[in-house]
DNA sequence: AACGTTTTCGACAACGGTTTCGAAACGCTA
DNA sequence: TAGCGTTTCGAAACCGTTGTCGAAAACGTT
């Protein structure tokens, strides 16, 4: 059912349909009555992909995420949240997991989308600095560290911070830290925040003690088995996100290790998972949701050209992280 | 960056660019290696819209949920994890939560997507019966019972028969039923359960206990209230989603009731937040990832024509359900 | 050198809409 | 009724790409 079919039902042109189906002035009330019943009757509606050929328009927004894993599934669930009541729609468009080894997959993907489907993107956890592509975009704690891009992501120093804090108040002083691969913006935060809180607390950090984990189950429990077959074992674990950190209780109960009862385990994210972790995992909570729903409205003004986000050209917005003391941390 | 831009550049015609980047039979050797190198070099990307206009083949699945709420989410991640592999990208939209005033925003939404932008749709809930369009579409869980759409479901009567045994076993009788609006299958399904397994053990259903709670925390508090301030006030709750169920728990706090101690309450669904709950839930639950996948498998199947579905028209996949026994429940 | 074959390439017409613009019909005043 | 402005509508161009098809060029053969 295309235009031409609905047009000639009606006895009108198609142009004189496309009028009546945007409402644009220039049509006799009688028509559009009519032209609106054949509509109805035969349940047409205009394809989005012709549409946006042409009128470069689509009121829909894109978020690209590399794939539905439990963090960039609540980052949509704000996002999803904020925009209703903004005109638009949400379209979420997946790399299909292969972000690894397809660099800049990002950068494709909004050149296929951008300009003709979405009017502007939501790009989660990017790892390309600069897209200077053909809609506005907004960044969701991006990978590859500080860009051109508007940016909102949590504060994963301060995060660190107060996770460190937390094992160090335990009484805890031989901490490992098991970060994500070299060249993550937010493994890099979180290490630092990490060794600020030791350096403070006039505890040494043990270069041994500091592994690369990888952020994902696969490659987090070898260099957890590393950290916990130590000679000198460590008492606790900052792993610098949830799931690294739930391989790591693994690990431990491989090795007959209780969990916190001869090692305490700190995360990072606070994704729906942690919870369900035995035993529940202790971790920082970044804003998921709210950093959705920040995005949105950072997007919206630059799609509308809102004046005062213009002059600085990037803008960016940092949310507050807070601690979650759950069962996965107790006093050494 | 158009077609047009690279075939100017490359000093050929834009039909030539096509045929490179699409590896059509036709072009010699020394004009790919040099369209190619533009290419490469402007960073050129065709457009997925204009190109799905023209060719009516995207490899791009869309998965349509109205809203993106715990449970559609977990069915993305099923259909995401099947998908990889399958050559076929995910592309998930959203009606953005105005389904309940909205009957029938699948069908408009598939006529607006299909036959351009996807190849086939699976539709998360939906609340269309028949969606003759252009592209093959599977159900998942359809809200508005059997149909003639090829379906993934879950076994509905058996998980609330489970549920229902469940609270039998540990000697309540006095047991309220919390279901969705009228008119959703898979609340009548659960509603069949509950009575099949109180009439095998015996136990009446009191027309009293037996309401409505529409599935949403705002729809549900009302007729929990109602029902824990019932003068013959039930012993436990059988709640048809996890939602209401949670939802029935905050009543039952504010009333100064304890959980389980004065009452024990079953959810459906398992949803990560029901374990987030205070106590963790009781539930049943569905396999959603499973679900997911199963959906994909047979939309594949649908979209290569396979022989083997094609004789009885609608294929229909029923999952297995199973009771998630947590801290919501205890002996009377 | 003449001729048939095969390769290689581009002009052109779609795809399903929207937008522009001019012509026709209409309404109003003088 | 002539003159003029205003509505109303459709023809045609266009959006960025792909598929078809014919012409030109290259190649191979005698």
């Amino acid at each position: 059912m295309t235009i031409t079919d609905v047009a000639r039902l009606a006895g009108v042109s198609a142009a004189t349909v496309s009028k009546v189906v945007n409402g644009r002035y220039g049509v006799s009330a009688r028509t559009v009555e009519h032209v609106r019943g054949v509509i109805e009757e035969v349940g047409y509606e205009s394809s989005l992909v012709a549409r946006s050929l042409r009128s470069h328009r689509t009121n829909v927004i894109g978020i690209l995420v590399a794939e539905f894993e439990p963090f960039s599934t609540e980052i949509i669930k704000g996002t999803a949240a904020a925009i209703s009541g903004t005109g638009y729609e949400l379209l979420a468009y997946s790399g299909g997991g292969r972000a690894e080894e397809d660099a800049g997959w990002e950068r494709r993907s909004l050149s296929r989308l951008g300009g003709t489907l979405i009017d502007g993107a939501i790009l989660v956890t990017p790892t390309v600095v600069g897209a200077a592509g053909a809609v506005p975009v907004v960044a969701i704690d991006p990978h590859a560290g500080p860009s051109d891009l508007p940016t909102v992501d949590a504060d994963n120093v301060r995060g660190a911070v107060l996770a460190t804090e937390h094992l160090l108040g335990l009484g805890h002083r031989r901490i490992a830290f098991l970060g994500g691969r070299p060249g993550l913006e937010s493994s890099r935060l979180r290490e630092e925040g990490f060794r600020t809180a030791m350096a403070a607390a006039g505890a040494p950090v043990d270069p041994d003690l500091v592994r690369v984990g990888g952020y994902r189950p696969q490659t987090a429990t070898g260099p957890a088995h590393e950290l916990l077959a130590h000679p000198d074992r460590p008492s606790a674990v900052f792993a610098a996100n949830d799931v690294s950190a739930i391989a790591t209780m693994g690990v431990a109960r491989e090795l007959g290790l209780s969990v916190p009862g001869d090692l305490s385990v700190v995360g990072f994210d606070n994704v729906p998972e942690s919870v369900l972790a035995e035993p529940p995992l202790t971790t920082v909570s970044q804003p998921m949701q709210a950093m959705g729903t920040s995005a949105v409205q950072l997007l919206v003004q630059l799609m509308n050209g809102s004046p005062e986000t213009a002059p600085d050209g990037g803008t960016h917005v940092r949310l507050p992280t807070e601690l979650v003391v759950r069962g996965s941390t107790r006093a050494l």
